[in-house]
DNA sequence: AGTTTTACATACCACTGGTATGTAAATTAA
DNA sequence: TTAATTTACATACCAGTGGTATGTAAAACT
């Protein structure tokens, strides 16, 4: 068998993202090898070149895919906790549920660790920006505008809260006994309505 | 010539490790090939894995110097800075050093970026606790103490208030007109003061 | 029906971190 | 002082890596 259907084609494509996010989620970037990913995809390393142009390119394309994932379910969040009684309801909304994604071995693995190194640190900025940064920076805009956070540190409390989040995530997967989702949630909470 | 005298034993050591640094600050650790460090050492591969047992252990000991150095450093200017009149003064003047730390690219790469990727998160988390964690939680208690701070949330705003530092690092490589030092470093006492 | 393009498969390549072996000088023991 | 041992490399080598070049047969298009 040698040329397959254009469907077919997608299906090994769909194959190999799928075995490399699980390899890069479970062993991490470096310790995959190209060779397992297509073993455990059924498929060749022709097959892989041909779909990707480097073992860098089908990690960005996995990593784009999370992230996008996550977006569009913290962004459903908060548009569903939206009260107009409270206005950090919204916003905790959709934290509750970025929380829960940077609790994820799987999220950690690729978009908090390995997707910094592969990527560098402008290139993973400015990916990063686009996604996460700017989700959290409407929140606290909106904050702002109620008069509840300084309109002029609006950008610096953003980046500062979007990593505070991310840590906790980290925070989450060794089981101390001192950290646990709820007073994690409950510290953010304080820091956010602290701002006045 | 063959052997060397144990003083000059310890010179292509330390060669090595300034090379190996110097590399892994400006091109990263995956980027950076042993036969490039021990090219610019002035040593070979055989002196390199005399002194190391691989290039991951090598990476470590860099990585260690670097995290010693930045905590010796805020150390002392958290000591230097103490005020009877004003809680906060110690660790917001820790809080500028270890800022100005995170914000050097060298301590990006090393420190915050590759090092969680070539150690992985638990060996990273465990060694980074025992540093950069452990400083701000000293801070974040002694703040408790005062009755400044929930005696509850203590760790959990530690590890959210350490990474909120990273990213306001982070933050600073890019020339963003938005994101200056100064700013950044008000929005985080902002963040700290607000916590009642 | 013929031409072109697609979707692979295979063989190959330079380079990688790491190892095994050799060796001469420094250090230690007798 | 000398003999035995250990140290500090240097060199040659190796399996595995990401990536490329080439071939090929079927699908897609004209």
């Amino acid at each position: 068998m040698a040329k397959r259907t254009q469907e077919q084609a997608e299906e090994t494509r769909r194959a190999i993202i799928a075995a490399a996010r699980h390899l890069f989620a479970t062993e991490g970037y470096a310790a995959t090898s190209i060779a397992k990913i297509v073993a455990d995809a059924g498929a060749t390393k022709g097959a892989l070149f041909h779909h990707f142009a480097s073992k860098e390119s089908l990690f960005l394309e996995v990593w784009n895919t999370i992230q996008l994932e996550m977006d569009a379910e913290t962004r459903a969040a908060a548009e569903a906790g939206r009260s107009p009684s409270d206005p950090y309801a919204a916003f905790l909304a959709g934290t509750r549920v970025y929380f829960k994604w940077a609790s994820k071995e799987e999220y950690q693995r690729i978009a908090l660790v390995d997707g910094r190194a592969v990527m560098g640190l402008e290139r993973w900025q400015e990916r990063d920006d686009r996604l996460g940064r700017s989700n959290v920076e409407g929140g606290v805009r909106h904050l702002a505008r109620k008069g509840l956070i300084k309109e002029r540190n609006v950008v610096a409390l953003s980046i500062m809260l979007l990593n505070a989040l991310n840590g906790a995530g980290f925070a989450l997967t060794r089981n101390d006994p001192g950290i646990t989702a709820d007073s994690l949630f409950e510290a953010f909470e304080e820091l956010l309505r602290g701002l006045r």
